[in-house]
DNA sequence: CAGGCATGCCTG
DNA sequence: CAGGCATGCCTG
């Protein structure tokens, strides 16, 4: 289920009700040119709806809003991203780079340099363009939720929780953007809030210069906040009717000690023998891969049994899947590391 | 600095302005009846103001309020108290104690038991009781805050940030008790918070039986709130008008492995050897104690660089109090808890 | 900044 | 509930 950055790639949008639905979503990873319209057919909407702050099929799910594509795609300017140590004086620039995991390892507060590549052919316009950074959940269970900030630090800049009070709406500019977990310190930037997809993300105007530095104000540790879950930074290129014309992204992890948790993640994969691979759950097997009810060959018990059922019956399954998941997570890891 | 349950005990009263006014307030521990009204000079009004949410004299700093007694004191009615573990069908009372460091370690939400004995002699009159439970930091350098709630768990019970808007004062039993982390279940109880000391109380009413079941909604652990700093609960007889009749408390960690925590605390007991005890800050001389200004016969500096060495100074001088604090600390749990 | 501990939480 | 890991923070 963990988005794999392949040639083929399939998203499952989650529906209003709570049901999976499967959308599959093909495409090439190369030759992107061709794919551009392709592409806004999924992700883009929800992309350009946060230029437009719309309030349309808003819901109070705060936890269950679209799928963030994360696939790198050049795109149109050849977009891609590089990271740069700070040599800037003002700033100590302490971050961790594991090649082998392509993660980025950064304490809280400090200074992440971004270089991004955009190539203006001759012979296409000189539209605006903006650089958005979103920081989304990479793992399947999670990619769903927006990343929120944690109370304990949404409340430093926020004393009475007022920036999203009314829900829908985001006030976080005007509460020293309590919300945010990125920030730039780029003049210009937008800080944008998208009422669809509940999530929070800022944008840089591309006006020469396209060296960002970004900080990052929870640790994936936060209690209650990310909450140990795993991360991704994407970035995407954008005009200014917010059509998405390029994306690049970056594993991050936001945490107190990224020296040690690097070699620590890097030593794992040197010893590999120590960590049991799982072997998911052994159970499952696929007589009971219908449409997820129970069998209706069941004894007909009363209505709250049924419901038990199937609540275990999917909790059971979400369990397999996260094993499953986590195996995937493991191994992309590897595959993407190691080439 | 600790406050040794023993004979001679020696408060410091910090004042507004930061500076450490000594104020030595001796009195016999044993000999207890005639020193009520001794003992009501300090820590009692603070006791009566609760009753009555004076606003007098208020300051918004939070951090720098007066000393809590701690002391156990029977007093008229022998006041004391007991734990039991809950024979209660409905609640599991999952709590450790440690005999060696008299020390009690729950988990968040868990319920104590506490029995408490009221002696009432035949000639005295009925007077109304109340018992109430404060829990307060007992290592030395954070004896003057009142334990609050951490922002995570507040939050919980009051999204807004309402209880505590208003400076000084306290609108809790309005929002869930948000700021409170010692509840009970006791029906008629009070939920107090004296503006003075900026402290969150709970005030039982005595009436026929003394048994009330605590329980705690924030851990020793929690981030920005308790903050790993070491907790007693102090439990104080009072008649209607808020005199102090009896003090008896107890050292309480709320954890999540109140088993494993306790086992290595006193595991640590048995073989002491292990935790090299630190030996202070040895560059501090007596030469050096001074009233804590610099010695004039240093070269006159200009007025911020004094500033900065006098802070450096105090700074030291607390770094070296702290290790003289945690060993006295140790010792102390030693002592007390082996005899 | 490294070593080590404290401590929450996940997993079986 | 125990064992073990993840991870913050303290200490030198
Ligand atoms: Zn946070
Ligand atoms: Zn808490």
């Amino acid at each position: 289920m963990t988005m794999i950055a392949g040639d083929l790639v399939e998203t499952i949008i989650k529906t209003e009700d709570g049901s999976d639905e499967e959308v599959p979503v093909k495409r090439k990873r190369r030759r992107v040119h061709q794919n551009v319209n392709n592409a806004s057919t999924s992700s883009d909407e929800a992309d350009a709806s946060q230029m437009q702050l719309t309030m349309s099929d808003m819901t109070t799910n705060f936890h269950d809003s679209r799928l963030p594509m994360m696939e790198d795609f050049p795109g149109p300017y050849d977009f891609r991203h590089e990271l740069s140590k700070t040599d800037h004086p003002s700033v100590r620039a302490t971050w961790e780079y594991s090649a082998l995991y392509r993660q980025v390892l950064i304490k809280l507060g400090r200074v992440l340099l971004v270089h991004f590549n955009v190539t203006r052919d001759k012979d296409a316009g000189s539209e605006d363009l903006y650089i958005r950074a979103l920081l989304v959940y990479s793992s399947s269970d999670h990619v769903y939720s927006p990343v929120n900030r944690c109370a304990v630090h949404a409340i430093e800049d926020d004393r009475l929780s007022r920036a999203h009070a009314e829900p829908g709406r985001c006030f976080c500019p005007q509460y020293k953007l309590a919300g945010h977990v990125v920030r730039t310190n780029s003049a210009n930037a937008i800080y944008c809030f998208d009422p669809r997809s509940q999530r929070h993300s800022v944008l840089c105007p591309v006006q020469g210069r396209t060296d960002f530095m970004y900080t990052f104000v929870c640790k994936n540790s936060c209690p209650k906040g990310l909450n140990r879950r795993q991360t991704k930074l994407v970035f995407t290129l954008e005009n200014s009717s917010g059509q998405m014309l390029g994306r690049s992204s970056i594993d991050l992890k936001i945490c107190s000690c990224p020296r040690r948790d690097r070699e620590k993640l890097e030593k794992a994969y040197k010893n590999p023998l120590e960590n049991g691979v799982p072997t998911g759950s052994p159970e499952r097997s696929e007589e009971e891969d219908n449409d997820g009810g129970s069998n209706d060959n069941d004894v007909i018990d009363i209505p709250g049994e049924v419901i038990m059922k199937l609540r275990s019956e999917i909790r059971n399954i979400r369990q397999a899947l996260h094993v499953v998941d986590r195996r995937v997570t493991n191994i992309h890891g590897l595959i993407t590391g190691a080439q």
